[in-house]
DNA sequence: CCACCTGTGAAAATCCTGTGAACGCAGGCG
DNA sequence: CGCCTGCGTTCACAGGATTTTCACAGGTGG
């Protein structure tokens, strides 16, 4: 997937080679939105498969994992923009920046 | 349906399998328009449909959105034609351009 | 030509998202 | 235990995006 791997077995993710520093929710996050590349996913779905549960009104947990996961994968790969924002909706992955 | 895939339960519509950026309003007249396709359809069908209930007097919603969306569409799809004006009824949606 | 309708840009109102910060919790360690 | 560190959760708020409303040019049909 271009220069980016996740390996949820591994719990781990790789930019050429090298792991990211990711947290547990951080790579859950990016392991469900990778595993699903090209869809735009919920917050609903998204919280259900990191969080578990459903989220509770105006949880911004989703949100705010998302923008550590945007900063640390900006950092590793500048210019990249990986994960969309769908407003009203969701996130989307796209493995092409 | 050519090249244009809506998927209402996926919150996307696709041309040649790249989802448009469509809000959440424009993707919900597509929706409405496009399973009717080749059935003219009343403002107020529309309206009830996608924003529930009745327009007022004079309310130009649907207009300003088929707008919207026919240039998000000719953009996606240059010299496509697939929302077609029916004057002093409605609009109708037609699969081929 | 007239009356009415539609297309579209733009302003105003509303809603949503990105992000920094505060807080609490749990584990490691002297 | 007391302190420190890293992580997860929640909150606040500025800025951005969407929705609604309005105005007006241009089209349509009689």
């Amino acid at each position: 997937m271009g220069r980016l791997e996740v390996r949820p077995e591994e719990h781990a993710a790789l930019v050429d080679g090298r792991p990211l520093c990711l947290t547990v929710r951080e790579l859950q996050l990016l392991v469900t939105l990778a595993e699903h590349p090209q869809r735009i996913m919920t917050r609903e779905e998204l919280f259900s498969e990191v969080w578990g549960g459903r989220p509770r009104r105006d949880d911004r947990s989703v949100d705010v994992y998302v923008s550590r996961l945007r900063s640390k994968l900006r950092e590793a790969l500048p210019g990249s923009r990986l994960i969309h924002t769908h407003n009203g909706i969701g996130y989307r992955f796209s493995p092409d920046g």
